[in-house]
DNA sequence: CTCTAGTTGCAAACGATTTGCAATTGCATT
DNA sequence: AATGCAATTGCAAATCGTTTGCAACTAGAG
């Protein structure tokens, strides 16, 4: 029998290795992110970590997603109408579908489009740098 | 000798249509984003706007940015890291490359890719609303 | 255990955009 | 052309997400 075996990454290691010391807030917001199997906003981490330790800052959840974001071990989203949305670095590169009624994200990757992407900038003489595909979509109802 | 014929949109009518006052700073503003070569955003329109009549108020832009966009006949595009840029609604759907050196906006269109979207979509069992593509590069120095 | 540079919480500042309000103005009506 | 009023304006203040200055606090090297 098959497990997928969910990866977590080890941001203290990754930071410690940045020269950033390792505190409580952090602590607590690296645990936060190492359960998420979410999209959350900083303002959702936020909440999880006062749950944990009420004297945790919101600008602390933001320093410290800025330091990660630094240091490409997440990766931050600003999809449309919201806050962004943070994610681990770990794992593949994949585009995103974002469910326009609960919010939630779903992950994809086509090797196909990632082609076309080069093949057309290529064409205008550019070299793609990075780029952002999100599909925002409803499910499907099914009949 | 074939010409590339720009199509200009008719902002004015299109208000009138949807039972809206054709205001002085209105026409102004029309007036720039019919002449406007460009993606320009709402402090540029402003900027432009008040060389023609110093009185028009940059909420008066917004105003009308989103009056416009409610009708369906400008887009928003939230490229990153910068406010909001607006375009013509005329024309066939395309998706932009974006000079991450100079801010300009390149646009093309990819059938395939479209394709690739709806099938992926429907994979995962969502219809697509819209989607944002950006290509963020830079031109490839001519050797 | 000491020392100090890195880090914190707080409140204030920020940039983009929206909004409340009283004054103004399009424009349908006389 | 004059009237009337709802739509629209400019302004300032409010909003949202995010960043920053600062004095107090603490990690962790020595």
């Amino acid at each position: 029998m098959t497990e997928t075996v969910i990866q977590k990454p080890d941001y203290e290691t990754a930071l410690r290795e940045a020269g950033v010391r390792i505190t409580r807030p952090r602590r607590v917001i690296l645990g936060i992110l190492t359960d998420a199997e979410d999209h959350p906003d900083a303002m959702e981490i936020f909440k999880r970590a006062v749950a944990l330790d009420p004297s945790i800052s919101l600008s602390t959840v933001y320093r410290t997603m800025k330091l990660l974001e630094g240091i490409g071990a997440i990766h931050r989203h600003a999809f449309e109408g919201g806050p962004s949305r943070f994610e681990p670095a770990i794992g593949e590169h994949h585009d995103h579908l974002i469910d326009i009624e609960t919010g939630d994200v779903i992950e994809f990757h086509s090797e196909r489009i990632e082609e076309l992407q080069q093949e057309i900038a290529r064409a205008l003489g550019y070299d793609i740098v990075h780029h952002r595909l999100e599909l925002y979509g409803r499910r499907r109802r099914k009949k």
